[in-house]
DNA sequence: CTAGTGACCCAAC
DNA sequence: GGTTGGGCCACTA
């Protein structure tokens, strides 16, 4: 794989962190990464995660407590979620319930 | 260097 | 509740 940069390996391991049965979302991941306003950078990392890697991808979705994959992999993201205990109203989950805060806010 | 893109976010309407 | 538009910033061509 290629470096590119540090941002992604910062990103995957705050990813790596977030325990079976939670998620998170991009700008939460963003915040604890340190960079508040990177939201979409947590997107590309996730875009471009190496293959194989042990990294719970599909605990991270959007403010919306939504899925923002597209139709195909939006299914396997929700069926690895409740494989995990995750539960989904109305396509959504209800953040309120599963979102991981992490130890806490860098600020 | 500029321009376009994106697994995003949020305030406003 | 839904839609719109602006902002954000690394990455690529």
């Amino acid at each position: 794989m290629k470096r590119q940069s540090d941002l992604y390996g910062t990103i995957w391991k705050i990813v790596r962190r977030i325990p079976r049965g939670k998620v998170a979302t991009y700008g939460g991941i963003a915040r604890l990464c340190g960079f508040p306003r990177h939201a979409r950078l947590v997107g590309y990392a996730l875009h471009n995660l190496p293959h194989g890697a042990d990294i719970p991808w599909h605990r991270v979705i959007n403010s919306q407590g939504r899925i923002s994959l597209p139709r195909s992999g939006a299914l396997r993201q929700m069926a690895l979620l409740e494989g995990e205990g995750v539960v989904f109203l109305r396509g959504r989950v209800p953040l309120h319930v599963y979102e991981w805060k992490g130890k806490r806010k860098v600020r």
